[in-house]
DNA sequence: ATCCAGGAGGGCC
DNA sequence: GGCCCTCATGGA
C-alpha cells in the first residue's frame, strides 16, 4: 500500500481487497452513511470521509500522522487479505462464492467501549433500528465533532446520563443491560487493559455484564479485540451454517462453533463476515 | 394484526 | 443442564 498527503487528507494508491461499502455495511459497525464509493464514518471522535475513485482511495480530513496512527489500523489496511481469502476459499465452495461476492470486506479494529455498548443494543433488534438508537445516544450525550455530527459518548458521559434520557433513546429493555455495563466498568472492569489477556479471560469478563452473552461477547472480541478466530453466531449465521455446513439439518450453536474452529481456525472471523454479508436478506 | 429483528435472563423442570 | 417465555420498539 502506498499513500501520500493529498489536500486536507490522504490518498491511497495501490490497495487491494478493500471495498468501502462492503466493509461498512457488513454489519460490524453502525456509525456511517453514504453509498457506493462515497461514505463517511464517525469513529475515534472524528468524522472521516472515504471515497474511491478508480483504484485510488481518499481519506479526509486527516494528516499523514493521524492516518498512520489511527486509520490504517482501524481499517485493517496492512493485513494481507489476499492470503486469507485464498485459504478460506479452498475450505468450502459456498464460502468461496461469498468471498467472490464481497471480497472487499476488511474487519475493522473498533473502539472497545462503543463496540460493547453497540452490540448490547443490537440484541433482538434490527440493524436500521440499532443505528438509530446509537445515533440518538451520540446526539444526546456525545461531543459535537462538527455542526450536527456527534461522537459516540465516552464512559463518563453515559455514566452521568439519566435513566430517563437513556430510555428516551428507545433502547427499551436493553437499558438495564447498558446500566449494568456502566456499573461493572465503574467498579473496575477495565476494557482497555483486557486487550492483552487470553481470549477466554476477556470473554469471561465481558459475560459478567448482564445482557452480554455468547454472541454479543463474540462480536466485541472479533470487532474490538482483534480476535479473528472468533465466529459469532447470530440468527442468520445459524441458519446459513445449518444450510451449507450441516446439510440443511438442525445444528446447535456449540456444534457450529466446533465446525468453524475445525475448518477455519484462526480465520473463522473473516469467514463469518463474508457469509453474513453474502447471505443477509436471502431467503431459505 | 402478528411477526420479526446480529440475544440473553430467569423460571421451571 | 435444556426448554420456554419474556423483554421495548418499530417496520413489514
Amino acid at each position: 500500500m502506498r499513500y501520500k498527503k493529498y489536500k486536507n487528507g490522504v490518498k491511497v494508491f495501490d490497495i487491494n481487497d478493500f471495498d468501502i461499502k462492503q466493509t461498512l455495511e457488513c454489519g460490524q459497525c453502525f456509525r456511517f452513511l453514504g453509498e457506493k464509493n462515497n461514505y463517511f464514518i464517525i469513529a475515534h471522535g472524528k468524522k472521516l470521509n472515504i471515497k474511491r475513485d478508480d483504484n485510488k482511495i481518499f481519506f479526509w480530513p486527516c494528516s499523514i500522522d493521524e492516518f498512520e496512527n489511527t486509520w490504517i489500523n482501524y481499517f485493517d489496511l496492512e493485513r494481507n487479505y489476499a492470503e486469507i481469502k485464498k485459504i478460506l476459499a479452498q475450505k468450502n465452495k459456498i464460502l468461496a462464492e461469498a468471498i467472490n461476492f464481497c471480497g472487499g470486506i476488511r474487519i475493522l479494529n473498533q473502539e472497545k467501549f462503543e463496540t460493547l455498548i453497540s452490540f448490547i443494543i443490537s440484541q433482538n433488534n434490527n440493524i436500521p433500528r440499532i443505528k438509530k438508537i446509537i445515533e440518538k445516544m451520540s446526539r444526546e450525550f456525545g461531543n459535537e465533532i462538527e455542526k450536527n455530527y456527534f461522537a459516540f459518548p465516552n464512559f463518563s458521559q453515559l455514566e452521568n446520563a439519566s435513566e430517563e434520557k437513556l430510555m428516551n433513546c428507545k433502547m427499551g429493555f436493553r437499558l438495564n443491560y447498558v446500566l449494568d455495563a456502566l456499573d461493572k466498568i465503574k467498579n473496575g472492569l477495565d476494557l482497555e487493559s483486557l486487550k492483552n489477556r487470553e481470549t477466554e479471560i476477556i470473554k469471561k469478563n465481558l459475560m459478567s455484564i448482564k445482557g452480554v452473552g455468547d454472541k454479543v461477547s463474540d462480536c466485541v472480541l472479533l470487532f474490538a479485540y482483534g480476535r479473528r478466530e472468533i465466529f459469532p453466531i447470530d440468527t442468520w449465521i445459524k441458519k446459513v451454517s445449518q444450510k451449507i455446513f450441516f446439510g440443511d439439518k438442525d445444528a446447535d450453536i456449540k456444534r457450529i462453533h466446533e465446525f468453524a474452529k475445525n475448518n477455519f481456525g484462526d480465520l473463522a472471523g473473516y469467514a463469518q463476515q463474508y457469509l453474513f454479508y453474502y447471505f443477509r436478506g436471502k431467503k431459505f
